[in-house]
DNA sequence: GAGCATTTGTGCGTATGTATC
DNA sequence: TGATACATACGCACAAATGCT
């Protein structure tokens, strides 16, 4: 098939090049890609159905979801199934810097913050959470696991540990107020700074990418800090996996 | 063939489970990594060749090459034609802040660095670097490409803008020195820090793998930043590429 | 520079086990 | 039960890059 182009075509359809080298479904990717590029679909707003967008390209509705896949992949699009699918929003700026507090960096960024305790554990130290805390290892400490919204949508992914016996019971604590800033005035603790914060970046591994509500592999910042109180001690190290693909660190 | 297992087995040869669920690649990939994470084989070492680990495994070098495909995949190993394959060493620590210096942060570490001119041009300014830059889009710039090594071994990409006409001829000015800040001094800027600095995470295009000398799709750190002279105006609008597997960025 | 050994990179053909239709 | 497709694994040969003399 050399040339079979449609010299009758209605105004905003494209018409796809069929039986060429391209594939249907990444035309129909690239269309969408280049829709969301240019604001014509606005970042947060819903797709049409993929039935929709079937009958507009004039394909199987399986062509439109191999499209949307690939799309997803980007992290261009989120799918959720019985609500549709929605263009990603830009990604938000986080702060980081000596006094990072995750909810005001959030609602900074004009939306609704929420930490999520998934599981919670009082366990000994593993060497790289002691030598963050710089205690023994095998020093028993508090470790969660976290999850943090904006607007509902995944952001970041932490674990958290400190020391016993002083934070005994953060865990419960934290779950109740949802907020570190809170949970540590809970245990006397009226401010705390960074002592430091290494940041390096990753796949993310198929559990991270469920955690996150993320396509395998997508990009995530992994960074690690250390927290201390306004004495200097060490109260806490964190892990967290930020899904690069929703947020941005911006350095302070 | 049910089951061909070798009863004379070397003392130190692991014996693969042949027609199990594992591929052979993959217990020697796994085999391989375990080593190399528990220190048997050093960061910086050369792996035994494609030939040896064929002979020690009992298998054809094939299955060897696909083992240690995998590795370099994950960013523990990488190959070099006719040089032989080596254990990656592990993450430069690389400090970012107000008064961010490349080949102070790589000599700090215990490596030589080196700054190599890729390509330059002067053009306007596209408008995200406009932007950076405080000027007009469409205002000429000089823009630079280029890349950095820490013995040998590239670390990072950067596309370079400086504002015209000022800066004209700061290309050649670097390509002779290798050094921005050393090019900033011929131009008269005794110092400069640091405006704002961004972060974000993706997947390397194969161009920017092959810059990079990694695997298409291995984690990217891109860091956004403006440098200001000490009379606050925008000098340098950088977009740096780091090649996540090799380098972990510090917040100081 | 030429010459050589070493080592990784690549191509092709073949066989086998395991799904899927 | 075939037919087909795919990933795995093997064997051989040669190309290309590196390091050394």
């Amino acid at each position: 098939m050399t040339d079979a182009r449609d010299t009758s075509v209605t105004p905003s359809d494209p018409p796809l090049l069929r039986g060429a080298g391209l594939t249907a479904w990444r035309q129909i990717a690239d269309a969408l890609a280049d829709e969301i590029g240019s604001g014509a679909l606005s970042a947060g707003s819903q797709l049409p159905t993929e039935a929709a967008l079937a009958a507009r390209f004039g394909v199987n509705r399986h062509t439109v979801r191999r499209a949307l896949a690939a799309l997803a992949e980007r992290g261009l699009v989120r799918a959720t199934q019985g609500r549709g699918t929605f263009v990603e929003r830009g990604q938000i700026p986080y702060p980081i810097g000596r006094r990072t507090r995750f909810s005001e960096n959030i609602s900074r960024a004009g939306r609704e913050a929420r930490g999520e305790l998934i599981a919670a554990a009082e366990i000994p130290a593993d060497p790289e959470t002691a030598e963050a805390l710089g205690v023994a290892p095998g020093t028993p400490v508090v470790e969660m696991l976290t999850v943090h919204r904006a607007d509902g949508t995944p952001i970041s992914t932490a674990r958290i540990a400190l020391p016993l016996p002083r934070f005994s019971g953060f865990a419960a604590a934290y779950a109740r107020l949802g907020s570190i800033t809170r949970a540590f005035k809970d245990f006397g603790v009226e401010d705390y700074t960074r002592l430091s914060t290494r940041i390096g970046a990753r796949g993310a591994t198929p559990e991270e990418a469920a955690r996150l509500d993320l396509a395998p592999g997508r990009p995530l910042l992994a960074v690690a800090s250390v927290n201390v109180d306004p004495e200097g001690r060490r109260i806490e190290a964190t892990r967290t996996l930020f899904a690069a693909d929703r947020l941005e660190l911006v350095v302070e």
